[in-house]
DNA sequence: TTGTGTTTTATTGCCTCC
DNA sequence: GGAGGCAATAAAACACAA
């Protein structure tokens, strides 16, 4: 990209907080003053604060290349950036001021940083949406296999309904073919309405909205939601906790980066319960 | 030691906001 | 128009295996 690089000149800075001023404009400006012989002389980085201001150091060895900051230095920046992420240029200044580095180099730790978090809420943001799809996935598979069950139970019932229709037409029974046929069908709507209880009882659902085994999830538009919200929270609430943590927030802004597409998503889907699940607090 | 991958620091250009 | 933010990128610093 850019052809001749400028370095952070420790003793400049050291001097009288360098020539650069305290804005970024004024870096910006002044930027194009700096020259970049380089020396390839380097100096790993600083083993203390101290070390920034070793003058005996930067007059033999100026001048310098980009350089790490100190362990306390980055110390000092992450919390204040757990305070806040966003720099104002009072706060700046002062954090500069206590570390010893120019205001420009602290908005551009702050910068990086940003950029740093969101890349990890971005990982985060894929887990959580992968652990969902993973478990919707299984929820659904195993409604296609009760189905699956339901549906073979029906047919083997409905024989047995017509064998013994044929055997009521050949006189052997005391019923009346139609009137066996009903009880039998009765039956079977009997067994059918149970399990439709039951399964409502045991998964807490306003009833399944998969009715066939199609290639994927179906909405019937019920009225209901279409994801059962008790149903739903508690899968949310065990990926949630397993996959925030690592990192802190580090921001007032810690939600997930996706919230406002899925949002978003949602309401273009004219859906009317907020997804609040998204958003983790 | 060296090659390679990752992390950190810094620059550039563009965009938005006031 | 200036200030500041962000994405993309460069390059130094670092880690680590071979």
């Amino acid at each position: 990209m850019e052809s001749g690089r400028l370095f952070f000149d420790p003793s400049a800075c050291h001097a009288n907080m360098l020539f650069l001023g305290n804005g970024d404009a004024a870096f910006r400006g002044a930027r194009s003053m700096m020259s970049i012989e380089e020396t390839s002389k380097r100096r790993p980085f600083f083993s203390s604060h101290d070390d920034l201001f070793d003058e005996a150091y930067y007059d033999e060895q100026l001048p310098e290349k980009k350089r790490r900051l100190t362990p306390d230095q980055v110390h000092m920046l992450e919390k204040s950036f757990e305070t806040e992420n966003k720099l104002e240029p009072e706060r700046k200044t002062q954090l500069a001021k206590k570390l010893g580095l120019q205001p420009r180099q602290v908005a551009v730790w702050f910068q990086n940083r940003r950029a740093r978090w969101k890349t990890k809420q971005l990982e985060r943001d894929y887990d959580v949406l992968k652990s969902s799809y993973d478990a919707l996935l299984s929820n659904y598979e195993t409604l296609v296999k009760e189905n699956e069950k339901l549906k073979s139970e029906v047919v083997s019932l409905t024989e047995k309904v017509e064998d013994k229709k044929e055997e009521n037409k050949e006189g052997k029974s005391g019923k009346k073919g139609d009137e066996l046929g009903s009880e039998m069908g009765n039956n079977v709507s009997d067994i059918l309405f149970r399990n439709k209880i039951e399964d409502r009882l045991s998964s807490g659902s306003g009833g399944s909205a998969v009715v066939d085994d199609q290639d994927g999830p179906q909405l019937v538009d019920s009225g209901d939601s279409y994801f059962p919200s008790d149903e739903y929270t508690g899968c949310m609430g065990a990926v949630d906790g397993g996959v925030q943590s690592e990192e802190e927030d580090g921001s007032d802004d810690s939600r997930s980066y996706f919230s406002d597409v899925l949002v978003a998503a949602d309401d273009h889907h004219q859906h009317e319960e907020p997804m609040g699940w998204w958003v983790w607090s």
